[in-house]
DNA sequence: CGCGAGCTTGATGCCGATCAATGCATGTGG
DNA sequence: CCACATGCATTGATCGGCATCAAGCTCGCG
C-alpha cells in the first residue's frame, strides 16, 4: 500500500504509455510542466494497487483518501439504501476516475467494485489538491473531470426518468462503444464484462427485462447477440431508438 | 444582463448577512482569510442577477463563464434529449450552486429556469479557479461542492431506478423540507414551488401519478394536501416508505 | 364573470415485474 | 471422461403499477 522505496525503480515508460490513451493524461501527463512539477506528478500517481475479480477497491463507509485512476481492469460502482436496495451508478474502464464521491464527505458513499482484475494509479487526494493550486493546468482538468461525472448522471437521470426498455439499453451499447473506440477497440464489438442484473441495476430494469431487450434488438437485426459478446449490426437503428425516432 | 456599473453601489451588508445561512457561504465569507483576499472575494461575488419567474439563468448551449449562487428564489434545471425528451434534474433553493454542468466543457449543459422571481449571486469561474489556487480552504470548499452534487445524484440514481411512485414523492418531499429546515423553515409545511408536471419530471413520474400519489399519501394520514400547500403530518410514515419497511 | 392553467379522479391498456421452467457454459469430484 | 452442481441467461405465463386518455374541478386573474 505505502510508496515503498522499490517503487522509483519501476520503469516510467510503461505508464506514460499507459497514460497516452488515458482520459485524465493531463492529471499525470506532462504538459507544460517544469521538471520539478514533473517529478511531483509522477511521485504521486507512483502507486498502483491491483483488485482481483469481485474484490471491492473501496466500500462505503470507508475513509476516503484518494482518488483511483482504473490503469487495466473494469469496475462498477454502486451504492445500497437502508433497506438493502441496491443501484449501479456506472461502469468505469481504463482511464476512467473512481472515488470522487468521497470528496464531499471525507467518506465513500458507494462500493466500487472489480469486475475483472483490474489496476489502478492511486492518486492521493491532498497532494492532488496542493499541486493543483501550484499548477492551473491540473486544477482545471480535475475540475472538468468532476463537471463531467455531473453532466454523464444528468444523462442518466434521463434515461432513467424517460427512456423505455430497449432504448435504454440501446443507449448504453452505444455509450459502451463510444467509451471503448476512443480506447482504440472495435466500435461495433464488445464483450461485456457485467451480467445482466448488473445492467439492469444499472438501467433501472429487472435482468429478464434486459434479456428480453437484447433479444428484441436481436430479432429487429440491430445486434448480434452470443452472451455477453455483442455485436452491433445496426448502430444507426440503436441510435435512433436512443433519439427517439422510433415513436 | 449584463453587470452594469451601478451594481457596485449595491450594500454589502445585505449580503453578508444573506450568506451567513448559505451553504456556500466558504464560498465568500471569510473564514481566517486576510483582508486583501478578503476584498478579492467580495469583489468577485458582488454582481448580482434577479431572473423573473419562468425565465432561464443559463440555457444548454449557452457558453459557460460563472456559476450561479443562489440568493433569493427558486429554480429548476432540466436537460433535453435530440428529441425533445424532458428531464428536470435538479431544484436549487437559495444558497445552492448553479452551473457546475458547464465546466468541463465551457458550455452549459442544461438550462437553468426561475420557477419564482430569483436572485443569484454571479461568480466568475475563471476568477475562482485563481483565488482558490491561492486559498486552499476555498479550493477545498468548492471540490466539496461538485463532489456532493455528484453524491446527490447517485441517490436520484437510486430513487429513479428502484422506487415507486409514493415512494419517490416521499423521497422528494423529506428531502426538500430537511434543505427548507436547513435554512430555518418549518420542517413540516411547505409551500410547493413547481407543477406536479415538473415533480413527475424529477421524479420519472407523468403528472397524474403524482397527484395520485399525493391523494394516496393524504388517504393514509402521512400529508395534508392543498394544491401547493403540504403539511407533513406523518414525517416517519413517509420515512418509512423511503426505507422500504413498507414492502 | 368567464377563461385558462393546473390539479384531481376515473377507466382502460400496456410495459415491465414477477414467478417459474429450461437452456447453456464452466468447473469439480468421482 | 462423465455426472452433477453452479451461476448465468433465455423464454414463457401471469400480474400489477404506471401511462394514457378523458372528464370535471379549483383557483387566480383579466
Amino acid at each position: 500500500m505505502q510508496p515503498a522505496p522499490h517503487v522509483h525503480t519501476v520503469r516510467i515508460e510503461p505508464l506514460k504509455a499507459a497514460c497516452t490513451s488515458c482520459n485524465l493524461r493531463e492529471l499525470c501527463l506532462p504538459v507544460g510542466m517544469s521538471d520539478h512539477q514533473l517529478d511531483q506528478l509522477e511521485q504521486m500517481v507512483s502507486v498502483r494497487r491491483t483488485v482481483a475479480r469481485g474484490e471491492a477497491l473501496f466500500r462505503t463507509g470507508d475513509t476516503f483518501n484518494s482518488l483511483y485512476a482504473v490503469r487495466t481492469g473494469f469496475f462498477k460502482t454502486c451504492v445500497t439504501s437502508e433497506d438493502g436496495r441496491d443501484q449501479v451508478t456506472g461502469f468505469q474502464m481504463a482511464g476512467e476516475l473512481l472515488g470522487l464521491d468521497g470528496i464531499g464527505t471525507e467518506l465513500h458513499t458507494c462500493d466500487a467494485v472489480a469486475l475483472e482484475d483490474s489496476n489502478v494509479c492511486v492518486i492521493p487526494f491532498h497532494q492532488l489538491e496542493e499541486l493543483s493550486r501550484e499548477f492551473s493546468d491540473l486544477q482545471r482538468q480535475l475540475h472538468r473531470v468532476m463537471s463531467r461525472e455531473i453532466v454523464r448522471e444528468h444523462g442518466v437521470m434521463l434515461l432513467l426518468g424517460s427512456m423505455r426498455a430497449e432504448e435504454r439499453l440501446a443507449a448504453f451499447l452505444l455509450n459502451l462503444t463510444q467509451r471503448l473506440r476512443a480506447r482504440g477497440f472495435s466500435a461495433t464489438e464488445l464483450v461485456l464484462r457485467m451480467t445482466r442484473e448488473e445492467i439492469g441495476s444499472y438501467l433501472g430494469l429487472k435482468l429478464e427485462t434486459v434479456s428480453r431487450a437484447f433479444s428484441k434488438l436481436q430479432d429487429d437485426g440491430a445486434l448480434e447477440v452470443k452472451q455477453r459478446q455483442i455485436k452491433l449490426l445496426d448502430p444507426a437503428a440503436l441510435q435512433a431508438l436512443v433519439d427517439g425516432s422510433a415513436c
